[in-house]
DNA sequence: TTCACTGCAAAAAGTTTGCACTGAG
DNA sequence: CTCAGTGCAAACTTTTTGCAGTGAA
């Protein structure tokens, strides 16, 4: 956890107790929290912080690049800013990773078509996940 | 335009002034309008028209398929529903189209990793449009 | 000590809903 | 004639902001 602490102190951040709570959380959670869940979950630990704060924070958070915001309504973060891609079930929203090691040739692609410099990508699939496909046969 | 609406009464719809306005522009716009947008334009030729007529508008368009809604904040809606992807410039909002014959054989592939049943995809990639990038420069 | 951060409350931004009236079919 | 669609206003959800007090560095 230490590096994530100093990646926020090299951007000219504080490290308050309020930032670690959330960092821990996000670190540890194997999901994709909406604020309001990050919310409710470090409220827990952490009774008096208030929910700007974690926006406030998770904003932070991703502009030093310790997390990724996914653009879905409401907004969904990660801790996992590695090279993956989502899948989410239009039944039940859960999300699911998936992995593409041909994602940089296709980036490659774009920029050829539009002539646009890329700077991040958000793939998202949609559709229905196992548990939902089965319970719809039924 | 016949086709759209045709394509409206086979659900059941009615066919309205409004909806017909509203249609009308969306296929002939070449961007990817707001509600707002739709709304302010539509507006010019139809000045009773109510902003939730145009949300209601569009969600019934996109329910017939004759409109997508991409999902960025806010939702941004276009005609053209063939199969091509959206490149966003994060300094200005510019979206451009690309196209990617080979995006069927990734579905798959996702299918096959993740055991989801895929219906729809929305591949956005972000970036520096060329007016940007060159402006970035001076 | 200092100023970035917190908590609170209020506002903004985007979208949805309830309802009485209207007009498409 | 009937009921889906409209316009209006109000509600709702998600996110942002202003500000006085607090505590990390």
């Amino acid at each position: 956890m230490d590096e994530e602490f100093r990646a926020l102190r090299r951007h000219g951040y504080r490290l308050t107790p309020q930032r670690e709570t959330i960092m821990k959380f996000m670190k540890t959670t194997p999901g994709h929290p909406t604020a309001e869940e990050v919310f409710s979950y470090v409220k827990q630990s952490f009774p008096s912080i208030s929910f700007s704060t974690v926006y406030n924070t998770l904003r932070t958070l991703k502009k030093v690049g310790l997390i990724r915001e996914l653009a879905y309504n409401p907004s969904r973060f990660e801790s996992n800013v590695g090279d993956h891609y989502h899948v989410v079930c239009l039944n039940c929203n859960h999300i699911a990773n998936f992995i593409w090691p041909s994602m940089k040739e296709l980036q490659e692609e774009v920029e050829k078509q539009t002539n646009f410099r890329i700077a991040a990508q958000d793939v998202g699939f949609f559709g229905l996940c196992p548990g939902c496909r089965s319970k719809e046969k039924e």
